[in-house]
RNA sequence: GGAGGAAUGGCAGAGUGGUCGAAUGCGGCAGUCUUGAAAACUGUUGAGGGUCACACCUCCGGGGGUUCGAAUCCCUCUUCCUCCGCCA
């Protein structure tokens, strides 16, 4: 959420830079500092409502205090009227204030000044590219041919048990992909990350928090009965671990890294390009997080979209950075670069990882703030990344990796393994 | 799942209808003293809105109600604690 003192002050900067999503926001920012202005003039007119009808209530009691009560009673009478303007203005004040919520939730973030402006995925940027193409022999398979021909993954079994994007994953696939949780979070660790475990489920608050509620309801799992919300990504729980926090200088940044699984319904879109492991209901992901300064929060995302390389380059796979375009670019986001793997056998890019910087727009919602030098309250700017969401780098690994009578082991798994080819 | 109890400022903990945004202690900050530190003493110290700055308004777990007036009374939700039951 856009800060209102900020759409006061820069309404037409904002107007310019949303143009970059496609998006002529002028009219939303006109309504929005309509019902602002009406919003404050209710809060000054109920706020000398109270301050009048405080001021009799503590005559009143004076008069009773020193049993004057006649007097006291003839007062009371006046507070009548009081009382019901105050009630009016409060209604109207609660109405005005979440109509003008309505609108700000619909604001999305101000895209980076390098975003290139586009209207979709056609226009990001590449800014980097790095590993070889592999050239696989004749006959090379997608991950799900190879998945069935060396009984690691079985989307049959899921289909029975759940339904459809649910693999089960068996035998040296479990394995792999257990492999890869362990060895990115201790590339993370080391590189300074604190790991948790957070909740699966979140309750509405935090939905809010990191802006999936109210825009992106239908993409998460509901759990009616307690009114909870299986997490889309750990960024949801991760970041909210520290809503409503007012931290000190000292705190920041702060950094973590967790593991889990990710449940999305994904409604729409099937085809050839969310065969087997390429679109799941349920799938891993070691995430990053960070809580940063805002004047430190560039360098952070260079810092991550660093380490992703380095990992990409240990894996040895093939892989590019995309920086997003406005169109292409999240709700929440001001700044985002993607990594994408080459898959040999399917013959196109595949989305490994997403880096974004969220500056406030997070922080905003979530009243995530800290305590300058100077005493001044400040919110911070958050960050995530994937690193990595698992079943694409498995589909990368299997696909690039594949000879003709196996499947070999990226060396830097291999220790956590316990095998080097799958056959 | 059943029965009780509790929720107040960074923490501890008073406050059961009227200048209570809230005693007191600890902690934090500033100062005095000291070569420096500690101790002692003095002052200061919650958040949000609003204003050029004041004024003023709101907040005592969340929501609603009673009252001229609510931290205090009522309803409701949530969370925590104790006991019983069940359980990986």
């Amino acid at each position: 959420m856009l800060q209102l003192q900020h759409i006061r002050e820069n309404k037409n900067g904002i107007i310019d830079a949303l143009k970059k999503r496609s998006l002529d926001a002028e009219p939303m920012l006109s309504a929005i500092l309509e019902l602002d202005e009406k919003r404050r003039g209710l809060q000054t007119e109920l706020d000398a409502t109270l301050a009048e009808s405080n001021k009799l209530s503590k005559e009143i009691g004076m008069l009773f205090k020193s049993g004057n009560a006649a007097e006291a009673n003839a007062l009371k009478e006046q507070t009548a009227g009081l009382k019901e303007a105050s009630k009016k203005l409060g209604e109207e004040l609660t109405s005005t204030t979440s109509a003008l919520e309505e609108q700000l939730y619909q604001v999305p973030n101000v895209p980076h000044e390098s975003v290139p402006a586009g209207a979709s995925d056609e226009d990001n940027e590449e800014i980097f590219r790095e590993g070889d193409i592999p050239k696989l022999a004749e006959g090379a398979l997608p991950h799900w041919e190879l998945a069935k021909k060396y009984d690691i993954i079985d989307f049959e079994l899921g289909v029975k048990v759940t339904g459809a994007g649910f693999p089960v994953y068996k035998g040296k696939g479990a394995r792999l992909q257990r492999a890869l949780v362990a060895y990115f979070l201790d590339k993370n660790t080391e590189a300074g990350y604190t790991e948790v475990q957070p909740p699966h489920m979140v309750n509405e608050a935090s939905g809010y928090g990191t802006g999936q509620l109210p825009d992106k309801e239908g993409q998460m799992y509901h759990v009616q009965a307690d009114d909870l919300y299986l997490i889309p990504t750990a960024e949801v729980p991760i970041t909210n671990l520290h809503r409503g926090d007012m931290l000190s200088p000292e705190d920041l940044p702060i950094k973590y890294t967790g593991y889990t699984p990710c449940f999305r319904r994904e409604a729409g879109s099937y085809g050839a390009h969310v065969r087997g492991l390429n679109r799941l209901h349920q799938f891993d992901k070691v995430e990053l997080v960070r809580i940063e300064r805002p004047e430190a929060s560039y360098t952070a995302l260079d810092e991550m979209t660093e380490h992703v390389k380095v990992i990409l380059r240990e894996l040895k796979l093939p892989y590019r950075i995309l920086r997003l375009c406005g169109g292409d670019l999240g709700f929440t986001s001001a700044l985002t670069y993607d990594f994408e793997v080459f898959s040999t056998a399917q013959d196109r890019w595949l989305e490994i990882s997403s880096v974004s910087n969220f500056e406030t727009f997070q922080a905003n919602r979530l009243k995530l703030r800290f305590k300058d030098e100077n005493g001044k309250r400040q919110l911070a700017h958050t960050l995530n990344g994937s690193s990595l969401a698992l079943p694409r780098v498995l589909a990368g690994i299997l696909e690039n990796y594949q000879t003709k009578d196996g499947i070999e082991i990226p060396e830097v798994l291999i220790p956590y393994c316990g095998f080097d080819r799958i056959d």
